[in-house]
DNA sequence: AGTGAGCGA
């Protein structure tokens, strides 16, 4: 089969290769040019060369790696002297394990608001086990050009009965859609709809009920008055409050409490990110405290690890240091070994627990002295 | 039941 596609592909006749053509034609990018996803760690441009030359004359090969750490990205480009090579190549490539991982191909596509619209993105489930990549993209191939597609898999290679199909173009997504959900793969009906973010899955109306509305980014002078008008016209208030320091100055930020959550939704559906005084407000359902600290808990330690993993082994810790060694000092005495990215002597700073948690959320490599001497 | 990731450092 793949090998049909790919001799008919060769002679520039292949349907997907020719909708390839028109997409790169259209969004003006070299055919010639592949994305490379979902590879492994240790995938590296020779191994990844060996694998492409095979299908004809390769230009160029590139794994993405992180400027400090230099570990790989996880994806890299592939440039072939001809756009038919680089179509063979998607056709007879995509999935190929490298490392023990399917890579994933699609055309390189520097704009990204296609990709990050997630407009054409189709999500199916209930798979039977059997069905891998390559059976999900030749069952859904026949609606449209596909741009991306994926069956979820465990660790260990295993299907986790969902998928994933992004197609060009909204009418591909559409027909798959009308033509596939409910229907027999495998002898299991599977289910396909629009891909929804789980976020915005959870935050969907009627999905949550709420009553009390959080709104930040006033004006200094907006007040509770303020509020009543602008959040009554939706619906019934029990309550209104804009938060104030001692000297009775705004925070910035205050709550709104209506009688019915549906209310409560609509209120926050029209007024959140409009402009208010030139403040462009922001409006959702008010979390509770401790939401809210494991939100900020989570963010912080998410924050934390990816700079941890990008400083891996490029940042060094010393202590017992002597009064007399500032920046200066330091820098003149490891400059020798390399490159300095960064510096500096830190000293004790006694602050406020909310302004420590604020300021971590900028900075977390400022945290990490802290956590290794815990 | 389970709703990714993602573009040339």
């Amino acid at each position: 089969m793949a090998a049909q596609a790919a001799s008919s592909a060769s002679e520039g006749g292949s349907p997907a290769a020719a909708a390839a053509a028109a997409a790169a034609a259209a969004s003006s990018f070299p055919a010639t040019s592949l994305y490379v996803g979902d590879l492994d760690v240790s995938v590296q441009d020779a191994q990844l060369f060996d694998v492409f030359a095979q299908i004809g004359g390769v230009v160029s090969v590139r794994v993405c790696r992180d400027v400090t750490s230099r570990k790989s990205l996880g994806y890299a480009y592939v440039n072939y002297n001809t756009p038919a090579d680089a179509a063979r190549a998607l056709e007879m490539l995509n999935f190929t394990p490298i490392n023990g991982r399917p890579i994933r191909i699609m055309y390189s596509n520097r704009d990204p608001s296609l990709r990050k619209s997630g407009t054409a993105n189709i999500f199916i489930k209930n798979l039977d086990k059997s069905i891998d990549n390559k059976a999900l993209y030749d069952t859904f191939c026949v609606f449209g050009n596909i741009l991306s597609c994926k069956v979820a898999t465990d660790p260990a290679g295993e299907s986790k009965g969902y998928g994933f199909v992004q197609y060009e173009r909204d009418e591909a997504a559409h027909a798959a859609i009308e033509k596939l959900n409910g229907m027999l793969m495998n002898d299991k009906k599977v289910y396909v709809g629009p891909f929804v973010r789980k976020q915005e899955r959870d935050n969907s109306p009627g999905n949550v009920k709420f009553n009390n509305v959080y709104v930040k980014n006033l004006a200094e002078t907006t007040t509770e008055d303020d509020l009543k008008e602008i959040f009554g016209k939706f619906g019934a208030i029990t309550s209104v409050v804009v938060m104030r320091d001692g000297d009775g100055r705004s925070k910035c930020f205050g709550f709104v409490n209506f009688e019915s959550p549906d209310e409560a939704a609509l209120a926050v559906q029209d007024l959140n990110g409009k402009k208010f005084s030139d403040k462009e407000w922001y409006v959702g359902r008010a979390q509770k405290k401790s939401e809210r600290e494991m939100e900020l808990k989570e963010k912080f330690e998410k924050n934390l690890q990816e700079a941890a993993d990008k400083y891996q082994n490029t940042n060094l810790y010393l202590k017992n240091l002597d009064d007399t060694v500032d920046d200066e000092k330091l820098r003149e005495l490891f400059a020798e070994f390399g490159t300095i990215t960064s510096c500096k002597v830190l000293c004790v700073i006694q602050m406020a627990q909310a302004e420590v948690l604020d300021l971590l959320l900028l900075n977390p490599l400022m945290m990490l002295p802290e956590l290794l001497l815990k």
